[in-house]
DNA sequence: ATTTAGCACTCATCTAATGAGAGTGCTAAC
DNA sequence: GTTAGCACTCTCATTAGATGAGTGCTAAAT
């Protein structure tokens, strides 16, 4: 059996009538609602093809009929108008990326936020990722007697300050000529780098040259921790999903609250399996949690280098064509935005 | 009529039963469950003075009775048994809070997190006061030309970092002689002083003395915003609440879940009214939508001044005497960590 | 060969009715 | 003052129809 193109009317009017309303549609109801020129009899025809062919199915005998995982994909693949977005739609997103912003955390809170009020669903962003950023600088602060602050510089934009207990006393001079070798050596490299070898190779060099204590040692390790790059994830608008009807019931809310404290688990949502929008289909899904939801995602970049990655999720049963646009619009808009940051 | 012996052992038994159950409990139940040595009918009679009296209520005619507000008030008050935590509660607590700590925002999410976990409940912390800290030292780093990394540092231990655009090239040095002036004519002020009128003060020294451009200005200007006190609240255990029967109900959930994403309003939530430990009972809260939860909050100190506070909410049936416990020992403990950080 | 009308049948949902169970309040006896 | 007994009340769970949207099949119409 072959779609033909009766088929594909039929298909997108139960996909489109199902995204607004969440009710199985049946074939009175599609020739009321849609113009197409035949009889509920012919729909109930081309219907069981349909579900011959996988991509529509009855919840139970005799009710209408509901869009099945294929068919929302033979939807997002074959059958979906693009949208272009609004041009206010375009004027905030626009606006509110331009934003002059200097802390990277402040792009993916803003981000997450807007994202999620744009399309009524719930926003994920996934901060920069481990091995992108590389060294930039480093500082230290003397602060009480046997602590200093150190404050790192990521090539990135992102600066963390850390109080690092160093248990003796070491003056802001000898903190200054420390901090000088660390930068010297390891401007550009990337981090991962400076944890795996290069620090031992500083310390040695350190403890001959400067005749800096021997402790200096448990001060790099801790300077090491300190750089523990995490991976931040973002979660905007996760009160949506509470309107959605297929979180009428409780338990599913508990399961995917529960789901969203878990950070190290909304990053695999994000992965992505290829460059460029990533559209996860129900029970394409992962996670057995979130197979009647959908996710589309999409990476952002610093000139050509992935830094991470956006997404929106909601039920199935989403308005794909528009959280496509938007999810798509705004990674452009942020990889832009980002990259002339970091180029001034 | 007055509460004597039995009407108040009566009255403890409605209540514990109900803080379990969560369902209303009658005469013939109470009789079995409870062994008070008299029969349900006698319950019964006392029960309908303890209506009278306004402490319990019937949800409907011939249903059992529950305790209204005026009930709990009375049981915190006078009848409750204050608990002995376990050895081991007390054990974790002490672990977990004597653990070091450098930043305050680690204690925070950190109480947070153990809050919830011991009393089942949700947990709110607040964070530094505003007008608690002080100035400790301001520092400039180099960053992009025409930006600078400015980290300031709280004598409460909080460090926070800013990049600022300065709109010209300032060296080093320049910077160095800038936090110089800065740190000594800054430190130990609170930092509401600094704001309303020392920075006037010292901007109009500085361009005398350094010559520093005039647009030096605009970069303590900047300072200024940077320096923005956020009281941060921490919610722990949200989900708990999903947990208890009373909120069953989704429109329950999703009012609950909205008031939590509003900071402002729950820092209101734990505004203490009276030093020492807070309990806010049913009605008694100030917003309608925890009429049905219950407030038990205290303040954390450093030395004699109170920084913050946490708290657990939950529904007004909830485990007074645990919950009461475990807030007070959380608080002396917090109390003294920070008291002997700072102190070090 | 398609398309359509007609019709019997299915199944979820809504409504009303029924009965069980828990609990009360009152009265009278202990 | 306390208790047993009893009629009464009200919720909740269950059951039985009634309703209605929708299907699949067959036969007639195009």
């Amino acid at each position: 059996m072959q779609m033909d193109e009766r088929k594909k009317k039929i298909l997108r009017a139960i996909i489109q009538d199902y995204i607004v309303t969440a009710e199985p549609i049946g074939s009175r109801t599609i020739a009321r609602k849609f113009d197409l020129g035949i009889s509920p009899a012919t729909i109930r025809n081309e219907m069981s093809d349909l579900e011959v062919l996988g991509l529509i199915e009855q919840p139970y005998t005799s009710a209408g009929r509901i869009p099945s995982d294929a068919g929302y994909r033979y939807y997002v693949d074959c059958l979906m108008v693009e949208e272009e977005l609004s041009g206010e739609e375009k004027a905030i997103i626009e606006r509110e990326t331009t934003r002059r912003i200097n802390e990277i955390q402040e792009v993916i809170t803003h981000t997450s936020k807007l994202l999620s009020q744009l399309t009524s669903l719930t926003s994920i962003v996934l901060g920069p990722l481990k091995g992108t950023s590389t060294f930039g600088q480093i500082h230290f602060l003397p602060y009480q007697p046997g602590q200093a602050i150190m404050v790192m510089v990521k090539d990135n934009g992102v600066v963390e300050n850390h109080i690092v207990d160093i248990g003796f006393n070491v003056n802001a001079e000898e903190l200054q000529q420390v901090a000088a070798v660390l930068n010297q050596k390891m401007r550009g490299q990337s981090l991962k780098k400076v944890k795996k070898g290069l620090l031992q190779e500083i310390h040695s060099e350190l403890t001959k040259q400067h005749h800096l204590l021997d402790k200096a040692l448990e001060m790099l390790a801790v300077i090491l921790d300190g750089c523990e790059e995490k991976e931040q994830v973002y979660l905007g608008g996760t009160l949506n999903m509470l309107n959605q009807p297929e979180f009428r019931n409780l338990d599913k809310v508990k399961t995917l609250f529960r789901f969203f404290e878990e950070d190290e688990s909304l990053k695999k949502l994000l992965q992505p399996t290829h460059e460029g929008l990533n559209i996860t289909i129900g029970g394409e899904n992962i996670f057995k949690e979130f197979h009647d939801c959908s996710v589309i995602s999409a990476t952002y970049r610093i000139d050509e280098e992935t830094i991470g990655a956006i997404g929106v999720l909601g039920p199935t049963r989403m308005n794909y064509s528009k959280a496509i646009a938007i999810v798509d619009f705004m990674t452009r808009r942020i990889s832009e935005n980002l990259t002339r940051g970091c180029q001034r």
